[in-house]
DNA sequence: GTGTAGTTTGAATCCTACG
DNA sequence: GCGTAGGATTCAAACTACA
């Protein structure tokens, strides 16, 4: 029997993955996907103080006063490390013809944006998503904090081919060019997943409307798109509607476990289109 | 005769610097400066755009791209380097009430903003300045890049008082709480500062309007405000018409004269007021 | 002076395929 | 690797010219 391709080893391996949600660490999962095999990354990292203990201390010992200036640069160079590691490994796993997003605020999107630009990532824009419905500062000591960022890079400065359907993007701007401020209401109302007392099941749900300018934008059908950090999927959820394949890695198993009846609850894009001519 | 007392000769010192526009090296100057002195800090520093092609419109023109060698930098590296020395030098000459804005793009300021992080800064709020006017994407292969980042940071996280007029920025929002995002048309007009031959003086001039809200949020009458990088003078040109003090510093000595001329032109603040008042 | 049409320009990491 | 040809590509505001 003859030897599969190298090829065909790569696309059987990338496969192996594809349409599932893994409830694993994302670094040790991102590991085992090969090289150049995504066409589209969505990153949400966790940016979240109380995680330093568990996870981004290198030594494992404990850090105590948070107010201490030596632990605080401490916990900015683990964070640090934590960023790198993963960020290498979806440069790494990324095609040359994809590119990769990553959301943050103040706290954390400059240490992550200096850290892509280090390992060469090649900046194509970065995205002001405008809150219209913010949370407002109640003490009034600072001004509302409306907005989050998003960078979008390719894989290298040489790196081309990257999909980019600017004329969608255009018709989504009012046959305007699409400007890289957007407008999107925070994730709340229907769409907001709670669980059974009510209470929000993620504390930073993101809205899908927000993952439907960045799938529609820079992806095409067919397409895979990774999401290392997926918290309640919305990333999966807006791929299956929009015909992409989606691999999703979450580390909770709660969360996980929403990802999977949010994905089952969404229909096929072949079947709703099937469903869709059927009525016309 | 007494000696004086460490607080008056500090004070008599940094009244040696008081509305003055030095045509010196930004580095060199700002170590001549005495510890806690200046209450706030406006730096609009290169952004190490790393220009390669020309750029052509649609119609076949060419685009007047940013290429003066102040923009220039061997690598990120030097880039790092150059800026965290003149925050340090920012962050020992603010005083412990002061706060610092920095402005950018995706070019430098995830740069910028880590370095302020690793220093000890305490980062208040990241402002997105909305470009109602920008420059649109000719290619069509990205989004319009309609925005510019401003941070907005205090000495350090245990620093405490420092002025922000909230009812003030209220105001100027239609009675609600100014928000972080920001909607000015990028400088052009009248207010852009043209040679004989008509062409613009500097490649980055700031809108006066950006400077007003920056200014007018974050300081009081009488405040001394220093601006490293002065350019053509925005900062001081609003310090003078609000009634604040003035430490500009800029190594281009055309710059200089262009900022001379600007500030001359300008009515000091409490003439303004008794002649307004005469007129009522 | 007024209104309208045409021109200019702004911190930009701005293409791709084929020989 | 490089050079070249082909082909797709722009928004808002201020300014100028002219009726």
């Amino acid at each position: 029997m003859k030897r599969l391709s190298k090829n065909m080893e790569k696309k059987k391996d990338i496969n192996k993955f594809v349409n599932k949600v893994f409830c694993e660490d994302s670094l040790k999962k991102l590991k085992e996907i090969p090289d150049n095999s995504v066409d589209l990354i969505f990153a949400d990292p966790p940016y979240n103080l109380q995680l330093k203990n568990e996870l981004w201390r290198p030594n494992q010992t404990k850090v105590d006063a948070v107010n201490d200036e030596w632990d605080k640069y401490e916990s900015f160079e683990a964070y640090d490390k934590f960023c790198e590691k993963w960020l290498k490994e979806c440069q790494r796993i990324l095609k040359e013809t994809g590119t990769i997003w990553v959301i943050g605020t103040y706290h954390n999107i400059f240490r992550i944006g200096k850290i892509m630009q280090d390992l060469g990532f090649w900046i194509l824009n970065d995205i002001t998503w405008v809150k219209t419905n913010p949370m407002p500062n109640f003490r009034g000591v600072r001004f509302t904090n409306a907005t989050e960022t998003l960078i979008w890079a390719k894989k290298n400065e040489q790196a081309k081919g990257y999909t980019f359907n600017y004329q969608l993007m255009k018709k989504f701007n009012n046959g305007k060019q699409m400007r890289s401020d957007w407008y999107i209401p925070i994730c709340n109302g229907k769409e907001r997943i709670k669980d059974k007392e009510g209470k929000k099941v993620h504390s930073t749900q993101k809205p899908e409307k927000l993952l439907k300018y960045v799938i529609l934008s820079s992806s095409k059908e067919g397409d895979i798109i990774l999401d290392p950090f997926a918290g309640t999927g919305t990333t999966g959820a807006v791929a299956k509607k929009y015909g992409r394949k989606w691999i999703l890695i979450e580390m909770d198993k709660n969360y996980c476990k929403v990802i999977e009846d949010r994905l089952n609850s969404i229909q096929d894009r072949q079947e709703w289109l099937a469903e869709h001519q059927k009525t016309i």
